[in-house]
DNA sequence: GTTTTTGCTACTAAAACAATAGCACGGCAT
DNA sequence: ATGCCGTGCTATTGTTTTAGTAGCAAAAAC
């Protein structure tokens, strides 16, 4: 276990991000969440802490290649750690879950109203 | 101004989404708005209407194969539409944006937090 | 009726992601 | 101590997305 994760790439505020030369925090969140799984994850740990395995599973196996990428992002973003058993949610981490929260039951009549 | 979007792909509820063979509705909308600059186009026509070309300068100059298919996609996902000026978010889209709007403040925090 | 602007397609190159195989390490039972 | 298992993770290769640039047809402005 390592923890020598010098070369992950998280914009700071004013950087240039992946496509974005304002570097507004929002946009350094939104590059963030929006790659492949990275609100996935955050979703299936808010539920409860699990290990890299359980994580893969849960995310209909991702390969790891991806679920270790965005767990070092989200890492060094400090969203996430590694708790006792596996990977948990930081406080902050949390704190942006319950954000996200709100959009489960919106999805559901999102969906519904889709199919119509 | 075609409207022939059939071949836009956004899963349907049961459907297996990139990646996701469960496809519920909230990984649905997390396949949808975990694309590259999905969640900041509605963040920027949230603040007003755009032409296409606006919203391309908006985005840090995008490109516009990817700005097409994006639109497409949340044109399809009824969160976005054609408005009497370019584009513009639907109801269903600006509620969606409602949710995600708190995050704009927090990001403010967590930067400074990672500044530290 | 010519010049701009707008929405968009075509094409190519680079980056991200998916899929599979498998290794190193720790626990643990024998 | 040794063989077995689960866990975290890297390596490799192939596919999909995204980026970047050029430019065209239709509408709008003049």
């Amino acid at each position: 276990m390592n923890d020598d994760d010098e070369n992950v790439k998280i914009a700071k505020v004013g950087q240039k991000v992946r496509g974005s030369k304002t570097g507004q925090p929002i946009m350094i969140l939104f590059d963030l969440l929006g790659r492949r799984w990275a609100m996935g994850i955050i979703w299936n740990l808010s539920a409860q802490n699990c290990t890299f395995r359980e994580l893969q599973a849960r995310c209909d196996s991702l390969s790891p290649t991806v679920l270790n990428t965005r767990l070092k992002e989200l890492r060094a973003a400090n969203l996430v750690e590694k708790a006792q058993h596996g990977y948990g949610l930081t406080a902050e981490g949390t704190k942006l879950f319950k954000m996200l929260e709100p959009l489960g039951d919106w999805s559901y009549e999102w969906t519904d109203m889709l199919a119509e």
